[in-house]
DNA sequence: ATAAACCGTGGAGTATAGTCCACTGTCAAG
DNA sequence: CTTGACAGTGGACTATACTCCACGGTTTAT
């Protein structure tokens, strides 16, 4: 098939499968091409991408999707490997989620000091979050 | 002072600086030169890359804290305003963790139907996770 | 005298994931 | 026969926040 049909199939646009092909996540290789030049798919590239996007909403980056295809290839993506890697992935994503909720806290006791702190006296003020690294202690 | 004293006072590296100072979050201009053309830096540069420290360490981007340094400079860092400012951010940061929450719980159920589907008959085949969109489902 | 440590400038490179542009070639319809 | 919708290629650009490099001048210490 061209890149059109594995556009309306994949959902993908023309210049993020170029993208991927650059990247070498696809390939097409010289033989499948048609007389015009114009490139011909074959299936399995229309699976790999489809894998590619599922592995997206898993938030794999495309050097794990590359890596994933990799073991696809060679039989590897089983699954226990798989599940390694996601957990893998949770647990990265769990420190992120840590790190983000330690500074909303922050960011909320910033506010809660600012508000306790900031009488209206001196309404016109800079802030003293900004002058102070009292605020960011704990 | 010169740029090696601001280095050691904000424990910023020399290269950040002059990136921020190609950003223009700070400038010294001509007549703060000495002879030798080496940067004449004030302390109000010093204050203005401390307070770029703090606001990284709430979350803020070098494009916000332009901003802030901005607010600081007319004297519109008020605490409402400051405290407003920190209220978006924790709305956003809040929406985002509630994205890698939810990419989490969507791992975390690939997995656990992996686990309940895929039976040791098959241990040697592709995770079905990779062929199939149903793990995304809900 | 010379080496180390510092200062200046400009520009390239890093990671991520595309997006957009220009220019050219091909094919089908009116 | 020309227009529009496709196809191909190469390369630039986006955002973010630096980091590193090369090259040259200055100051300080030995």
């Amino acid at each position: 098939m061209l890149i059109g049909e594995l556009v309306t199939k994949t959902g993908l646009s023309r210049d993020t499968i170029r993208f991927y092909e650059k990247q070498g996540l696809i390939a097409v290789d010289r033989k499948q091409r048609r007389d015009n030049n114009y490139k011909e798919y074959s299936e399995e590239v229309l699976e790999k991408l489809l894998t590619i996007k599922r592995l997206k909403n898993f938030g794999f980056t495309l050097n794990e999707s590359a890596e994933v295809l990799g073991m696809i290839e060679v039989k590897e993506a089983t699954c226990s490997n798989v599940s390694d890697m996601i957990d893998k992935k949770v647990a990265l994503l769990d420190a992120k989620i840590m790190d983000m909720i330690s500074l909303r806290n922050q960011l909320i006791a910033g506010v809660k000091k600012c508000v306790d702190c900031c009488t209206p006296e001196t309404p016109e003020d800079n802030c003293p979050i900004l002058v102070s690294d009292s605020f960011l202690d704990q």
